[in-house]
DNA sequence: CAAAGCATACCAACCAGTCGGTATGAGTCA
DNA sequence: TGACTCATACCGACTGGTTGGTATGCTTTG
């Protein structure tokens, strides 16, 4: 799914896809009933490959969860190489596009962002009753990661590299700090 | 411009837009090159009713640069109201789709929303001074607020509502005054 | 009159989706 | 075993409609 991710939604034609996948446009419409259809599987695959990526990363074993959600910072900011369409994220590339047009695809998009926020509110919310903090919840925080995540892939699209992301991971690597304080045991 | 908020670029036709506007086909390619030219103008567009909103609004004269940084972010928080296509960035909403295939319009984005980064970057400055901050620039911080702002639209076009802009904006005021402290002569 | 501003009709390219047809393989029965 | 049926997978030419853009001529203004 390439394609939808250096040309969007729209701008990237059945028969493209088809050529691209090597399959002929009777095989698509096939599987497919139509190229919303394809959008919505295409939202649904993107966050179960999310899943596979960070469900069971080796860090989330840390037994302090201030590391743990320090270290899935560190891992997404280490991901952000290359050209835009091989980190930026599918799902928020369509939701911007389709949210209005089709709902079907917006739903998926949307279970996917908030899916993947739902599976590190655990880890946040055990760095904040370690912590104690106060003012905060494990969900919204979780929350306001994706947001700058993606945030951060519309500056790095604007500006032409990932470097704009990684400033704002960084940030976000601070406020997380700020809150957390650093992590207990490493070093 | 209000379809192209609504639609995306590609999602809107010339004619579409043409019948918005009340003109006809021959008038719009007489004013604009292409369909790529609109989006430049657009873009730059957008860039200059940003500055007008933001550049001479009251809450800039306040005398501490702390006060006046946190009044930008509550003012940006209080226009997030009503629709997606109502609050969120044009600039932002173009780039992301065509980043990759119009450099021209990519430019023009990026001029639009790094522009107002800069024109907020002297208040970030002067607020890291008047407190001391190490660790962040103001620029730097000023491109960040952008980018958490730009990740909040998205948020909020994949939830359906402002409410996830608004969570995203909660942290980012909750981020800058673990930075610099609440504001000196306010209350 | 001459140029600029604008309207209308038009075009080739492209779009998502359709449709009649074929290939294949499993199940049935004599 | 082999003829028959049925269902699923697949093919690719085709269609009706839309796209960005153009060609031509009218109309207003200086």
């Amino acid at each position: 799914m390439r394609l939808v991710r250096q040309q969007g939604f729209g701008g990237t034609s059945v028969d493209a896809l088809c050529a691209a996948a090597g399959v002929t446009k009777g095989a698509f419409f096939h599987h497919f009933a139509s190229k919303e259809a394809l959008g919505v599987a295409a939202a649904a695959a993107w966050g179960a490959h999310a899943a596979s990526l960070f469900d069971d990363a080796q860090y989330r074993r840390d037994p302090d969860p201030v590391a743990r959600v320090l270290a899935y910072v560190d891992h997404r900011a280490a991901l952000l190489e290359g050209a835009a369409w091989e980190f930026t994220c599918l799902a928020g590339t369509m939701v911007q596009e389709l949210h209005e047009s089709s709902p079907a695809i917006r739903e998926a998009c949307r279970a996917s962002i908030f899916g993947h926020a739902d599976s590190l509110a655990g880890d946040f919310h055990d760095a904040i009753a370690d912590r104690g903090v106060v003012g905060v919840t494990g969900i919204g925080l979780a929350r306001h990661v994706q947001a700058v995540l993606q945030g951060g892939f519309i500056m790095a699209k604007a500006n032409g590299g990932p470097e704009a992301a990684r400033d704002a991971v960084a940030h976000l690597r601070h406020y997380l700090v700020l809150i957390f304080g650093e992590e207990n045991d490493h070093d």
